[in-house]
DNA sequence: ACTTTATATGAAATATAATTCATATGAATA
DNA sequence: TATTCATATGAATTATATTTCATATAAAGT
């Protein structure tokens, strides 16, 4: 890791560490949507989406594009990616129990 | 991503959300270390380094191993190289101001 | 056995983040 | 231009996480 990058990888995870981002991640991996359709495929208002989407839009988790009215968003597949991707290795790897660290609920 | 993912996921991104941490994951990628040259090396008490070194443990983040009274700890390197490298290449790619998603701090 | 050194833990205090609710903005349509 | 639909924002509340301080455990050395 270059020096310096802490600040970064803080402001990057603290952006993942959050359920509700995660499912919108997990939700737009799949294909784009509004904002009203994801706090529909969520059960979620849709304040709350967008708050939740404002910091994943900062820092270019997902993109914007204005339809109208709408404001439809699609993932940045090469870091979702290359993320989910590292979290899936890491469980198999290094989660041999699959739960074991989620003790305690997620 | 595989469904149901987000939880681990959750837990993951979570452990890796703190300044604390990544700082100690930033040193022990140099080498491993003891809790408390780990302390000194960061400027932090050792009960906080403690703290703090436990849940990276617990998603093995880390290993641990005794050295008589001394923990030495070293860094999983397949994961976590992984990771910063997917940092360093998304703030090389997406992050083009270099400090433009860090306004207000880390 | 006593003292020192290394680490871990519990619990209170503090700091940070998430959620909710009310409301504002802005684009489309009647 | 009034109304509806889509999204965003502010601020208060609530929930979570971090830090600190005191103390416990445990290994080594005297």
């Amino acid at each position: 890791m270059k020096k310096g990058l802490t600040p970064i990888c803080h402001r990057f995870f603290t952006n993942l560490s959050n359920p509700t981002r995660l499912a919108a991640l997990e939700q737009l991996m799949n294909k784009p949507m509004s904002v009203t359709e994801l706090a529909k495929a969520l059960g979620q208002e849709q304040s709350m989406i967008s708050h939740n989407l404002k910091p994943l839009i900062e820092c270019n988790f997902i993109f914007g594009q204005k339809q109208g009215k709408r404001h439809v968003y699609s993932v940045n597949q090469e870091t979702v990616n290359m993320l989910f991707k590292t979290v899936e290795n890491h469980a198999a790897k290094f989660c041999p129990s699959g739960g074991k660290c989620l003790k305690g609920g997620n």
